[in-house]
DNA sequence: AATGAATGAGATTTCATTCAT
DNA sequence: GATGAATGAAATCTCATTCAT
């Protein structure tokens, strides 16, 4: 409130950290529980603030719900896009670190969470699947698409349904990440497997399955050293 | 129903068909809307009844929920067991069956959309997350699990943890359950596949990666014929 | 169904007694639980017959209760008048018998929980209220009126206020009544006594306290004997 | 109201006071139309606000009800415990200031119409029966026990069991509490008596009839000079 | 006459949103 | 800006009453 404020004013501080704050906690709380099913008060309560003042930065608990998706999606793709230009090397390699990457940027991450809030929600917001495919879903096909192709092109992987096949490769990415926020969050047991490990062995097998001439056999069991065979 | 029949049949006495119908509208409420977003007069206005007969027959939203569930799940997994006990032949030749027998008789009927049910609300009824292990996710992964185990045994298949492939097999086939009832379903453009060629290449891949001695490419390009690569 | 029935042939007999089952039912419940907290299947299952039957006798549930307080209190007082016009005697024993007959006729019996009901609903039925006042109470208040008035101008009875003093006279019979079917009905402990006795030493200090000579204590602890002073 | 207020001053704010409003609202449509009967918005208008306030200090109907009773009846005996040991003269006098007391300070007052709700709802809510007897009840009837026994010792009142005497002085109090709030209160005519009056006889029946050694008639007669006999 | 499935108005309670302080 | 008391539309669920069988 000051001039020269010190170092950290936790005032000062917190205004500049609201929309974050509440972006955060809204994340959580929509991927915990669902969308319908959250009070806005909750969110409020989560961001350490009054009911009222989340009205003062979003006007519903809609906008809340596009914010907090276009926030934590908004840049995701943009970084990829440089990989697969100076890629030089292998296709297989390149596709295994696109899948990789993005497991380990978004997937594991509680952005991965919001994968389950979209799945919930299409239907009822079409605006926000539209917003999704256009910033998410088709930027991260095409970088995939590209490796495909590339991979074709150079005679390294056989020829199969473009589109189809990058599903196919998405899919167990995709899936873990919704499975660590609903089945894998809570505390019933029965299922018991390590989600980077079924990454891993996705990507093997995947791999292995795309290859005309098929590597040796190493593709498939690297790094799945770190556990043996249950 | 033939000549002079009123025009609108009220109060008709169907206490024998009420429940199917109930469930039935029900199901397809929950997973286009989300469960807590779906009212419960919908639902009945749904089955063509009123608010008061619905709650004749469950005694709340979440007892309708879990019939639901109970009714679609129930006995899915059962006639599955015979056929790994019979079959005899090459063990790939049996997982694509399984596979592809779950794609056609769950993951791509009504009962598909229970997944995405399933996936919302298990944080909020640990019960039914239980229910849905034990009845459906563990019988399933066992299923799999000795399929995996005989094609390891028998020298078909390289050996790998199992928990974790038996999720990565599995997890394009629920992904394309869940897409289908959700981004599958909303009407915006931008992604364009057909989502039983994603099972096949999935299986194809798959079974494509899982062999000790590569099989020909036969295998990965059966099927796919359907359409050529776009 | 046959013609010939025996000698009670239970389908028979129930038509006839059903108005007064219903009636028995109704009163019990309403005594028990309020009448709007009474559900009329309740009703209709306590008299073994179904809902829809219940209608069939009574075109409402206000309609029921009319029945209910006009069946139990309709005769009550016509009995009575006879004993005053008849009586010879001392006034104050025929105070303490109309007192006493009252008590064991109504106030003890299941009529006795009617008052209960009129407590709780005369100002929601005015007209019931106006029913109960022209059927009941006033009948009951003259008998009263007149064994005072024959007290006093016998030179038995002091004068007092004759409306006044009824109420005085009346009151703990009415009290006792409504207890057994309120505080006293609940399995709730800390209140021990027996009404019975309470009837008898209000009549004993009531007729003491009347006299012009008072009498002997002989009055004030007749009956008393069956318990001692606790 | 007085110069330029406008309308109608809606959202006031006035955390402090709304506890008692709601409260003293419940309380007399709660007497007015019994417990069940009343809906939970009329309570809410009548105390000036909307339904959801109402909620905002009361969780449900229910807890509302206990809140009333509490309140209103909380703190009542406490102050009427100092009389009975400070008091010197004829026990007589005492027991006749008791009753007077309660009447004025309870029975004749809102809080008197709490025993009518009592009276209806205690078999369905054991708890506030169980309160009611521990906080309201038993302290009253220990203090006339308390006076009882001390005429007693004194030789000034005749031996009577405890339990029983203690209700039947009590009934004529409550009686007419409960007909205030009742019959008394219905526009229908018919009988017509006043209930301080009432009060008036019954105490100075009982006294007289209590006494060893009858007083002269002036207890009797005492007050009831406002009105002549009937 | 008897049944009980069906109805829908209405009761309780919740919660997104507003607004006086 | 920040707060949280207040609001009222809307959701869940109940139950008196109707009516086809």
């Amino acid at each position: 409130m000051s001039k020269a404020s010190p170092a950290t004013p936790t005032r000062q501080r917190r205004k500049e950290a609201r929309p974050q704050e509440l972006l955060d906690a809204a994340l959580s709380l929509f991927v915990e529980k669902g969308f319908a099913a959250t009070r806005s008060d909750e969110v409020a309560v989560r961001a350490g603030v009054s009911k009222g003042t989340l009205y003062l930065y979003y006007p519903s608990k809609e906008e809340l719900l596009k914010a907090v998706i276009h926030q934590n999606l908004g840049g995701v793709i943009a970084e990829g896009a440089g990989m697969v230009d100076q890629f030089e090397g292998p296709s297989a390699a390149l596709l295994g670190m696109l899948m990789r990457t993005w497991w380990e940027r978004v997937g594991s991450t509680p952005a991965g969470g919001i994968h389950k809030i979209m799945m919930s929600e299409v239907r009822n917001f079409p605006e926000i699947a539209q917003f999704y495919r256009d910033e998410v879903i088709r930027p991260a096909a095409d970088l995939l698409a590209r490796t495909l192709r590339r991979g074709v092109e150079r005679g390294e992987f056989r020829a199969l349904p473009y589109e189809e096949t990058i599903q196919a490769l998405i899919a167990p990415l995709i899936f873990m990440a919704l499975h660590k926020n609903s089945f894998g969050a809570c505390p019933c047991e029965g299922i018991d497997f390590d989600p980077d490990r079924v990454i891993d062995i996705h990507i093997a097998l995947m791999l292995h399955g795309l290859l005309v001439t098929p590597a040796t056999d190493k593709a498939a069991t690297r790094k799945s050293k770190k556990k043996d065979v249950s």
